[in-house]
DNA sequence: TCTGTGACATACCCAGCGTATGTCCTAAAC
DNA sequence: GTTTAGGACATACGCTGGGTATGTCACAGA
């Protein structure tokens, strides 16, 4: 996989990695629109040429730091999907991942809180579609199926499923610390009564 | 009520409504970002100073617009929550004026679409908690006091009712026009169901 | 050793917000 | 009727920050 790289190829991964990273300290903190190229490039001594070189531009940087968390954060819910055994266990598996990624600072203040300001709706729905959306719609779908979840348009509940959980990424994101184990639990509960209110078998 | 005003303060008036009518159409055309104050002041045949003279800035502007609409919004579900006979009559009277209203492009766009991304997601809720939130604490703690609402913690609640409400308006605001009516259905429906599902006695 | 190219740095342009200052005109005071 | 104060703008300027065009240097291959 890994084949032998030039020292230059070495040297410029790892400044692009740098750069991530940087960037994802940067925007945590900060915010997209509070957070400036200059910054960036300059916690890693470098200038906005570096940047300008590695990404596109502000938003490609953005999405290239928004795509590392989330990407992350699916896979490990995809894992914990594929390891339950009924459909309710799989979505509350998959819902109680989630949440405890969400006590997450940074992927909270980033995938929710700044992601659709940064994108904006479009673009961000276009890249959660590629993540997240399309793991709730076959959760969902699934549950319709075999799950007795009452059926309905799936993609309006999709919708409204994914708002919830945008709620609750949201608040536990800016949450204090120490009020987060309870948000956390609050919100899981109430999404899953939610849910099973829905079931008619 | 209405004093007798001075010819300067008439017009005066004039020009602070003609900005915030111009600017209504522009935020909702071309996004709070994709609108320069200068184009704001242009459409009414004046410059920026008008606009720097009349509000405190950009932000200050689209909040007025945003303020402008969202206002008489609330107003017709206070009417409808205050004409029905019990809370579950209420909610769904207030959802379903609150779904119409969704349909206006122009209140969507700008109170759905905009607003979160221009004033951030903590000054919306903080406006959101003047209007809409309030109302939704409301109707919601009188579902869980008189209408058999499974008791949990409101807040929480809320803030989930909020998100729901929050997808409709979304998708809603960026709909075709030929979809909203049955986008306004489905999601009518789904979350009268999902509330109901909620109930316990 | 020479040359090409990748990895940046530097320099510049431009949009757009905010602000400081200037101007005109009205309304009131004298 | 003249003066004066202040409101309602217009004009001009500074500054931040994103994007782009160009320059430079080091490394890799011939």
């Amino acid at each position: 996989m890994s084949t032998v790289r030039s020292r230059r190829e070495q040297y410029s991964q790892a400044t692009k990695t740098a750069l991530l990273e940087a960037a994802t300290r940067r925007f945590a903190e900060h915010g997209f629109a509070g957070t400036s190229l200059e910054d960036v490039a300059a916690d890693i001594q470098a200038t906005r040429g570096a940047v300008y070189h590695h990404f596109a531009g502000k938003k490609a940087l953005f999405e290239a730091v928004f795509e590392q968390l989330e990407a992350a954060a699916i896979d490990e819910c995809v894992d914990v999907v594929e390891a339950a055994t009924d459909p309710w266990q799989a979505a509350f598996d998959a819902l109680d991942t989630f949440l405890g990624h969400c006590c997450d600072p940074v992927y909270g203040k980033i995938v929710w809180h700044e992601a659709p300001l940064a994108l904006g709706w479009l673009r961000w729905r276009e890249w959660e579609e590629q993540f997240a959306y399309g793991l709730i719609h076959e959760l969902i779908g699934a549950l319709m199926d075999h799950g007795g979840l009452e059926r309905r348009p799936l993609e309006t509940v999709s919708r409204i499923a994914f708002s919830m959980l945008s709620a609750a990424g949201l608040a536990l994101s800016e949450a204090a610390e120490a009020d987060k184990p309870r948000l956390r639990e609050e919100y899981g509960t109430t999404i899953r009564r939610i849910m099973t209110g829905l079931r008619v078998s």
